[in-house]
DNA sequence: CACGCCAGGCTAACGTCGTTAGCCTTCGAA
DNA sequence: TTCGAAGGCTAACGACGTTAGCCTGGCGTG
């Protein structure tokens, strides 16, 4: 199991020059301007050309989409991997809370991305091979439990999307929302075991 | 609080026959042929009229939707209800678990409308009054907490938007899955039968 | 009965989208 | 010097939501 972690991250193919340049574009202007903003025709005046030289260079929006979605998979992936990837961590609460608190601040933090990454149909047989079991494996990490890794992703997941949609009723105090299931899950995944404590853990969602 | 269980759901105004039929047709559509297929042009060509026509009886597409996500939130938030509003029951553990049942049954049964319903923004401005409210008062009803109940209803969407979508690899064992779930809200929610304690009453997913 | 209104259909068309076909220019290698 | 490929371009197609404007049938009123 720990030999999980020190596996690196599996290498995205790399683009050519021109099509890296067009994905690194139309990730600008997804996150700044939204989903709705990513047109061929749009990214093309971006990089000052015309929608169909596009082509040239990937084979249509799906290739552009898919290249952003695996950028979304892998930036959360390492930060989750990063999150319970201390020199000793061990499945239990601390590790609950510690990526339960990453996942949330890296989410927020490329709204756009990782919604076109997480929500609708996911185009597995078109994402670099393993990368998909890399991002999911901090989940199991944190409770060395593969059901309850499922189910702590998916409310974490459920979490941020219905933030992102604007979907708590306004005023909503979400800090104590995650608390809540970050507690329901910490116990779940077992008592504190953390690095070097095995006493009352407090759950700080705010220190990441 | 009982009077929240026995108070009714907000009637929705209804259309137009005509109107009324659109939507039906509308619904049909969608559940049948997926989102993508939900087009003024197949909606006109179902029911023998052409596009244009639709718009002497609803403003736009964007009627069509607002109608079928009252639709479907109206129905989960009916299932909901009746499986909290047992002769007395009380937040707890069977509360946690049969509304964490019942709204898995519900959304999967009609996963178009479901998606529809709850993934993307929510025009809020246009929904009938009280419907998103009303909808989401079971899981304050099973948790008696504010907090877990949205942790707990970001849960099951996170679990269901996920199946829908074919996120979760295949093979996963999602019985498991939400069984996990539902123990560790179980757990958080108290123990079977939560006692009529000195909660603060608040409503759940409308605090301020 | 004759008239006019209007509900509810229709076609044509606009501007958007992703995408394809085909042309032209530039530039490096043979 | 020539040639081919890389990488631009315009024109255009079919789908989308939507608007403008026309037409027809039935009903209420004079």
């Amino acid at each position: 199991m720990t030999d999980l972690v020190t596996r690196g991250p599996p290498e995205l193919r790399q683009l050519p020059r021109r099509a890296a340049e067009i994905i690194a574009a139309a990730r600008v202007l997804l996150e700044s301007e939204g989903r709705d903003a990513l047109t061929m025709r749009r990214l093309g005046q971006v990089l000052g050309i015309r929608a169909p030289s596009i082509y040239k260079h990937l084979p249509g929006k799906h290739a552009v989409e898919v290249a952003l979605i695996e950028a979304g998979l892998a930036e959360m992936g390492e930060a989750s991997h990063r999150a319970v990837s201390g020199p000793r961590t061990r499945p239990g609460a601390a590790a609950v809370a510690g990526l339960l608190a990453a996942y949330r601040t890296e989410s927020l933090a490329r709204p756009n991305l990782y919604r076109l990454a997480t929500a609708g149909p996911l185009p597995r047989g078109e994402l670099a091979p393993g990368l998909e079991e890399w991002a999911g494996e901090p989940w199991f990490l944190a409770t060395g439990d593969p059901f309850l890794a499922q189910a702590m992703w998916s409310f974490a997941h459920g979490m941020v999307i219905l933030e992102l949609d604007h979907r708590y009723p306004d005023g909503s105090d979400l800090d104590r929302t995650w608390q809540a299931g970050v507690e329901a899950f910490a116990v779940a995944a077992g008592p504190a075991s953390g690095p070097g404590q095995d006493h009352p853990v407090r759950f700080p969602m705010e220190d990441a």
